[in-house]
RNA sequence: GGCCCUAUGGUCAAGUGGUCUAAGACGCCGCCCUCUCACGGCGGAAACAGGGGUUCGAGUCCCCUUAGGGCUACCA
């Protein structure tokens, strides 16, 4: 069986988008489950659009995601460079070689005459295509005119009328008529290949089996059939998925927020719901499973199963996904990643961070099960590293303007103070005694306390924020917050 | 404008001619659990875009309309 090869081919000019990273992912996916390789090509012919870091920024967030490539940057490979801007040479050699075979011509026609064609045949109705003006200039000729400095492009030939049969394997056939295609460009005046000549070339050279690409390609696709068939190459299985909408159904962008996988990443969420949001926004395991392993997609993956219509990413889900994966996962991994957010924040230091990572790691896991991200972590650990400067506005109207709290409070502090071995339990033994003893509800009394160790009327377990806090820290803030009170 | 793709609740989606008086999830609403919040549990509102066919029978097949998206560049 022939051997299944992929490639994820982006234009390097701006952060990885999800609607790149869920192409990547599916070609991943493809890759690994069919035990073929997944190649990476960075497709630079655009020297206008080029961004300075944003192949690194690729790399990074296609890396953070968990994705792995065979063959491109950083690994290299067989087939490479894999860099489009690295391989003129065999884009000159195949256009060159169509140009011969008269498959191609050059064109000399100028973006102004062209400009002109264009309005002018949008005056009268008609669709634009290039009137074939230089298609009948000799190859003779036109190497003279070339010899002379002059400019040009190298046009494609439609080869025939008819129509064009794309093969796809989630949308099964689409047909082209030819008479809505031209002699389009192949290769610029800058002598960069256009994007559907270097795709082409590159693909049959790369050795790619199956073209898994968004659904903004699928009306290029007999362009390229065309090209395929000229150059006497084989051609690929073809894959279309469908694009991802913003909440408004139209093409996402950064007026709807975060688009980038980057911008997701310092968002506080993890890479492993960002994958699985990704994952189902297109694919089903068929059933009603909704949290899926990348294990078990790599499994059961089917690309024939991949859904046709355009999906609106919705943010709430992957929030909530974000909060199952917060607790599911291994909590070192969670505070790895909660570490850098809370150095930036300017909540520990660096130094902390390594000093004290047991005692982070057990505040972190109080927390996590109640907030969505990352940053959610860090907001909603914060009073565990820094003193309680004000208290929320709303818990000092509920709690603190009782009367008498304040003796309550006293009252619970000395409870406190009796405790030897300042555990969960045995701070929560002092306070039931005391509630027992005052004949009080027990939320009485918590719920001020709270307030007056956190600074806030939502937390996690009281108890266990107090054995967390340490009997030394508890006892300042209960008499802190008694003084405010008074 | 032309060509192409798509069309199940607000969103993601299951569903591949009869078992659909249409699953599940997110979100929303209510209740329970509870020291708050979250988790969890229970319940609820909410959809086959419209119209024609085909068929004994259509969410499922065909056509038209409508809507959205894509392509129509010396962008990819």
């Amino acid at each position: 069986m022939k051997e299944i090869r992929v490639r994820f081919a982006p234009s390097p000019t701006g952060y990885l988008h999800i609607g790149g990273a869920r192409t990547a992912l599916f070609n991943w996916y493809f890759a690994r489950q069919n035990k073929g390789k997944f190649v990476l090509r960075i497709e630079d012919t655009d020297t206008e659009r080029l961004k300075e870091d944003s192949v690194s920024q690729i790399l990074t967030s296609m890396k953070w995601l968990g994705m792995d490539w065979d063959e491109g940057p950083e690994v290299g490979g067989e087939y490479g460079p894999y860099y489009q801007s690295q391989r003129m040479e065999l884009y000159k050699k195949e256009a060159l070689r169509l140009v011969q075979e008269g498959k191609a011509y050059y064109c000399f026609c100028t973006a102004e005459e062209l400009q002109a064609e264009r309005d002018q045949q949008k005056k009268t109705g008609k669709n634009f295509r290039y009137s074939g003006k230089c298609s009948s200039i000799s190859l003779e000729e036109a190497q003279k005119r070339l010899a002379q400095g002059e400019k040009a492009v190298i046009r494609f030939r439609l080869p025939r009328k008819g129509e064009v049969k794309v093969k796809d394997l989630i949308r099964k056939q689409v047909s082209f008529s030819l008479d809505q295609l031209d002699d389009f460009i192949i290769m610029k005046s800058n002598g960069m290949p256009a994007y559907n000549f270097a795709c082409v070339v590159d693909d049959n050279a790369m050795a790619i089996s199956h073209v898994i690409r968004a659904e903004e390609h699928l009306s290029n696709t007999p362009k390229q059939v065309l090209l395929y068939e000229a150059l006497g190459y084989n051609l690929p299985e073809f894959a279309h998925l469908s694009m991802i909408l913003a909440p408004d159904r139209s093409k996402l962008s950064k007026r709807h927020g975060a688009t980038s996988v980057e911008e997701f990443r310092e968002q506080g969420y993890l890479a492993s719901a960002l994958v699985n949001y990704l994952t189902l926004l297109g694919w089903s395991p068929g059933g009603d499973q909704e949290l899926v392993s990348v294990e078990e997609t790599i499994q059961n993956f089917e690309l024939t199963k991949v859904s046709k219509n355009a999906a609106i990413y919705d943010t709430k889900k992957l929030t909530w996904m974000n909060g199952q994966y917060l607790t599911s996962e291994n909590i070192r991994e969670i505070v790895d990643q909660t570490l850098p957010f809370m150095v930036e924040r300017g909540v520990i230091t660096g130094q902390q961070a390594t000093d004290d990572y047991g005692e982070i790691t057990k505040i972190i896991d109080a927390v996590r099960e109640r907030v969505k991200t990352l940053v959610e972590i860090v907001d909603a650990s914060e009073y565990f590293f820094k003193e309680i400067t004000s208290y929320q506005e709303k818990g000092v109207r509920k709690y603190f303007s009782k009367p008498g709290v304040d003796e309550l409070l006293e009252k619970g502090r000395k409870a406190l103070t009796e405790v030897e071995d300042f555990t969960v339990e045995e701070t929560e033994n002092a306070y039931r005694r005391l509630i027992d003893e005052l004949e009080i509800k027990g939320g009485a009394i918590i719920h001020p306390t709270r307030l007056a160790l956190t600074g806030r009327t939502v937390s996690p377990g009281l108890f266990d924020i107090m054995a967390l806090l340490g009997k030394e820290r508890c006892l300042k803030r209960l008499n802190q917050a008694i003084e405010y009170i008074k």
